[in-house]
DNA sequence: CCAAAAGTGTTCCGTCTACACCCATGG
DNA sequence: CCATGGGTGTAGACGGAACACTTTTGG
């Protein structure tokens, strides 16, 4: 192979990903303690160095796998932090991604093996580097896109009622919602889809179950919340 | 110094400039051609890689300045690409940045001397690597931001008449706007200042030159066009 | 029987859109 | 004197925000 860029150094590259889940009606993060130095035991975002022969995704896929077990995460890129010393140890690039999964598929005994935590976003710690300001990108990122995109899906279970997708978005964009506005709103839209399954889980008199119509999305992505 | 992450590949890190200029009521992009292997001679984009030394934005303010003799550019990150095989000749990550330029601004030495090319983005040609994927993105971003953001000042001299800020608009989100609704807009957001100069080069009558309010910008910046 | 959450419509107000004519001047 | 771009206001449509009461049922 030849050596075309032999004069230019190399730097590491990682990336570090931003699991978000939503439970108890709060967007939370899953934030770990450091396992290794620098900053053995600080509180920080999972993440993993990019192989030589692994894309950017494919790493941030590898490392969500580890610590969810998940495969096909909605994920988006947050961006690139480059900061000389954004890293303590060496010069680290690392690029952010963000996840979004629904807390109940989430496999408990991985978060006991890697000593992780659900942490509203709202009682987040000081964070290891940087990434606390990658967390706030992320929330940006999240608050501009749910707006046009059915993000709120990824993070709950396949039915959902209208109140807990309620409360999906009132987490997220951290501001209270009319109901009757917003069910109003729903129904326009035609990508959800009413079961007859009623859940009496949070209420004595039940409330319907709804699920993601994935079909009629994809056939119309003109959507606005 | 520790060698903390030793065991782990390094990697070359470069960054892209996507230098956007208007012109002829076009927005338009610099590109050149390659004047390296791999890929000589081809429409490219123009980049640098990362200094161990420099951070990402350094590293993206040095590109620019070399290209364009200008500092303190509105300069934004469109996102990292990390393909495996994105660059033809080894294994780079490259971190795209948009930035924004008035033209008139520009030294024309520097264009002949790079051998550049304002070109229309409706007319742009295959461009190296993915290039045009990082042009699509910033595109993208463009849009979104030109929304609430005063970047389109950034896209003109200091005097600009509202035809002329008219135009950059329909050039970003690519449609016509209503000339009365467009200055009804504008005159309501106190940001744009008129003075009591007449530009005479573009009508017999003569137009009124207006200049971007950054104080009063500064003070609110509640702002939607 | 009562507490607790589900479910449902209407009115008002502000914002966006569509639309057409006169003005000033250089050539 | 006319062609060219500059400059101005209004009416109707639409979408978002505010708002309160009835229903069901488990305990």
């Amino acid at each position: 192979m030849t050596n075309y860029y032999g004069e230019h150094s190399k730097v590491w590259v990682s990336v570090d990903c931003i699991v978000f889940g939503f439970e108890e009606d709060k967007l939370k993060l899953l934030i770990g303690r450091r396992q290794m130095d620098p900053g053995r035991g600080e509180w920080s975002l999972y993440g993993g160095f990019v192989g030589a022969d692994e894309s950017l995704e494919d790493a941030a896929n590898r490392v969500l796998f580890q610590l969810t077990g998940l495969k096909k995460l909605y994920m988006k890129q947050v961006g690139a932090f480059g900061a000389i010393d954004r890293d303590p140890g060496e010069r680290v690039i690392s690029v952010a991604y963000c996840a979004l999964i629904n807390v109940k598929d989430y496999d408990d005994k991985l978060r006991e093996k890697f000593n992780l935590e659900w942490v509203s976003i709202d009682e987040l710690p000081k964070l290891y580097s940087d990434h606390n300001e990658m967390v706030r990108d992320a929330i940006k990122l999240l608050r501009r896109r749910i707006k046009t995109e059915p993000l709120s899906f990824n993070l709950l279970p396949e039915l959902f009622t209208l109140t807990q997708l309620q409360h999906v978005y009132e987490a997220i964009l951290d501001n209270e919602i009319d109901k009757r506005n917003f069910r109003k709103r729903i129904k326009q839209i035609a990508i959800i889809e009413k079961t007859d399954l009623i859940d009496k889980l949070t209420s004595k008199r039940g409330a319907t179950l709804y699920r993601f119509d994935r079909k009629a999305y994809d056939e119309d992505h003109s959507f606005k919340l």
